[in-house]
DNA sequence: CGCCGACTTGTACAATTGTACAATAACATA
DNA sequence: TATGTTATTGTACAATTGTACAAGTCGGCG
């Protein structure tokens, strides 16, 4: 039954509008120049309300809605539900090879002297940097989101997205705090991402103090960090700097 | 509209089959006396599959297949999906109670050497132990999943579910760590609860490691109290104890 | 027996879901 | 102008959802 009907329609995976010929195709709108892309639009808001609502709570209907496109329109630039959700985290993934790459790089530079807060930083500080953007408050949200409960329908994607990043961490970590046991260091490593996880979803803090704390502060990261460095030298430190 | 139909069925909020007279109204069942309470049943049917897939992709037909029983029997015991809800949390009461008590029994003891480890156990510990259990595992992550993740018709009970375990736990901290700041306090005890989500969400690190290093390992809890005392004190202690 | 209340069930219904399809509109190039 | 590609739209359809309702069964008590 799923290979009898091709979709005739939709499997446009690139962006359709911008490979004929290179050359400026702009011919903009047909009747307002404001509104070039409407694929643009139709990722932006599916961004936004997987991560307000979780992927399972999201209707297709409601991304167009938001978007101000019809339905068929959805199908017709990403192809089913679930593609639409990769389309998403691939448009984020430039954030995603800068943690590892910075991890990677102190990782390099051997064991030493606050190693563990550099590479807890270098973790953590594109995402919250990311998180206090106009744009991509709502994809860090969805990635923390997405990382806790992948549906049964976006574990592979998330999967994929993460392991290299989890690997990274690792490995930069048993650089750091050397004799640590692989799967204690694995359980500190959950610990952490529990951390952000509650930093970034920081509407339950708004709610409970009353609009104070609110994330952006610089000052928060740095209690951010202390928090999970602390934790992460006493659970797996072997020589604890006195 | 929802004032012109009244639930004629349903509506039984107490226990509708303990209640009659008092004596052994047993008179088990019809046909089969293994089979006494399908009311339970389908209770422990919600909690496992609420805690396995969240509230919102629980279907209550997926309720009721998996207890055994016809789909209008849910909507006979417990009312409307919420209310099941509900039912379910309401149930496991007494492990919220013992928490929040063996709380503030600390906290009544004034500051003193250790009082955050102590905080930080009696928090987690009953959790943990319910996790454990046969009967509780399934709870525990529930309760893990709904405090992340309410979605809008859980909301409300979440909340009074969880305030006054929050109130006992910053207050006691309160004692335990003073001079520390409200929200950078309120913050810590995100953070906590964050690492303690990952620790009742114990597949990934099932998948990660290979099976080895499951929950229930007395070492493991340990490591637990270890990391999240290191970070409260390491980001609200004042005068670190060197 | 007859009746009542607790329990049980099959079924219906409106709403929402993901996905597909045919038809149209807009445009570039020949 | 003709033509083909891209973009856009209304609509349909099967499946699933929560919830309700009427008709049952069962046991005990008058």
């Amino acid at each position: 039954m799923e290979t009898t009907k091709k979709p005739s329609s939709a499997r446009r995976s690139a962006s359709p509008s911008g490979r004929g010929k290179g050359a400026r195709r702009s011919a903009i709108a047909p009747g307002d120049p404001q509104r070039p892309d409407r694929r643009q639009d139709i990722l932006a808001s599916a961004e936004f309300l997987f991560a307000e609502r979780g992927y399972a709570a999201v209707s297709v209907r409601d991304i167009a809605a938001r978007a101000g496109v019809p339905v068929a329109l959805v199908g017709y630039y990403f192809g089913r539900k679930p593609e639409l959700l990769a389309t998403v985290f691939a448009h984020r993934q430039a954030n995603l090879d800068e943690r590892i790459s910075r991890i990677r790089e102190i990782g390099a530079r051997g064991p030493g002297e606050g190693r563990v807060a550099e590479i807890v930083t270098a973790w953590a500080e594109p995402v919250v940097r990311l998180h206090d953007s106009a744009s991509g408050d709502s994809f860090s949200l969805l990635v923390a989101r997405t990382a806790w409960d992948p549906g049964p329908e976006a574990t592979e994607t998330i999967e994929r997205f993460y392991d290299p990043l989890v690997r990274a961490f690792l490995e930069a970590m048993a650089v750091a705090l050397p004799g640590c046991p692989d799967d204690r260091l694995l359980w500190a490593y959950e610990y952490a991402v529990g951390a952000l996880l509650m930093y970034v979803a920081d509407k339950r803090i708004e709610r409970l103090s009353g609009g104070r704390a609110t994330a952006g502060d610089p000052a928060l990261f740095e209690d951010f960090v202390r928090f999970v460095t602390a934790g992460l030298n006493a659970m797996c430190g072997c020589a604890p700097p006195r």
